[in-house]
DNA sequence: CATATAGTCAACCAACAGGTTGATCAAGGA
DNA sequence: TCCTTGATCAACCTGTTGGTTGACTATATG
C-alpha cells in the first residue's frame, strides 16, 4: 500500500507548519504558482519554494509544468492516507470505551442481584 | 472551539515521530504507565518520558496518578480535530473536482451541439 | 529507617528545520 | 539577442528536536 512509516512522518511533520497549512488551503482551492502561494506570507519566495518541496516529499502536492511557471496540485489522497491512520486509533479507543461501559453495566446489574438475593 | 493554530501545530507535530505515534497506538488499547510504554522500544525511559510531555503538551494524552505510577490516558478529542482539519480541506477539494467534471461535461454538450447545427 | 520502584529534572550534544541573501537557470517577449 | 519573469540552488545562521547520562523526588514495602 501507499503510506509506510517514513511516509507518515513526512505527511504529519509537513502539516506541523502554519504556512505550510496555508498552503493546503489555498491549494484545496485549485492549482496555484509559487508567486500565488507566497503572496500571503511575509517571508521569501525561496523559504515558500522549500515549503513546497516538503509538501511534495510528504507527497500533499504535486508539480506540473506552464511555460516558466510551475504550478502546484494538491494531492487529496495523501491527506485520506493520513485521516486513515487517525481514524484506525480513534476507533479502536472508541470501542474500548464501548466495551468498559459494558463492563460496568454487568457489575452494576449482578450488585443489584445479590442485593435482592440479600433481601430475601 | 478548541484548537486554535499553534494546537495543530503541536498536534501534527506529535504524531510526526514514530514512536510518538506508536505510544498513540498502544494508548487507544487502554492508559499504560511509562514503563510499559517505553518497553517496545529501545531507547531510555527519559526519553520515552519527553515524549510523553510532547503529546501532552499537544493535548493528545492526559496523565492521571495511582500511587508511584503516573498512567497515560489517550484523548480523543485532540486526534477528532486533527481530522476535522484535514477533512474539511479534502471535502472542499472533492468540490472543486466535482464542479470541474460538470464544467467539462457542459463545454461537451456545447460542442456536440454545435456540431448537429453545423451538420443541419 | 532502608531500600526498591516509578518517574522527572538538568545538562549536554548532534542533527535538522526554517529563515535569510546572492547567484543561477529556464522560458517567453521586445 | 537582450531583458523580464518565475522559480530554484547554495551557503549560511539560529533555534528546536530527540537522544544521552547522572542526579533527584516520591511512594510503597521490608
Amino acid at each position: 500500500m501507499t503510506k509506510d512509516g517514513i511516509g507518515l512522518d513526512r505527511a504529519f511533520a509537513a502539516l506541523a507548519d502554519p504556512v505550510r497549512r496555508g498552503i493546503i488551503a489555498r491549494l484545496s482551492r485549485g492549482p496555484a504558482t509559487v508567486n500565488e502561494l507566497a503572496e500571503p506570507f511575509e517571508i521569501s519566495k525561496q523559504a515558500v519554494s522549500k515549503h513546497i518541496q516538503v509538501l511534495g516529499q510528504a507527497g500533499l502536492v504535486t508539480r506540473t509544468r506552464d511555460a516558466q511557471r510551475r504550478p502546484v496540485h494538491l494531492n487529496a489522497a495523501a491527506l485520506e492516507s493520513m485521516t486513515a491512520w487517525i481514524d484506525r486509533y480513534r476507533l479502536i479507543h472508541e470501542e474500548q470505551f464501548r466495551r468498559l461501559d459494558a463492563l460496568l453495566e454487568t457489575i452494576d446489574a449482578a450488585v443489584k442481584r445479590q442485593k435482592r438475593e440479600d433481601e430475601k
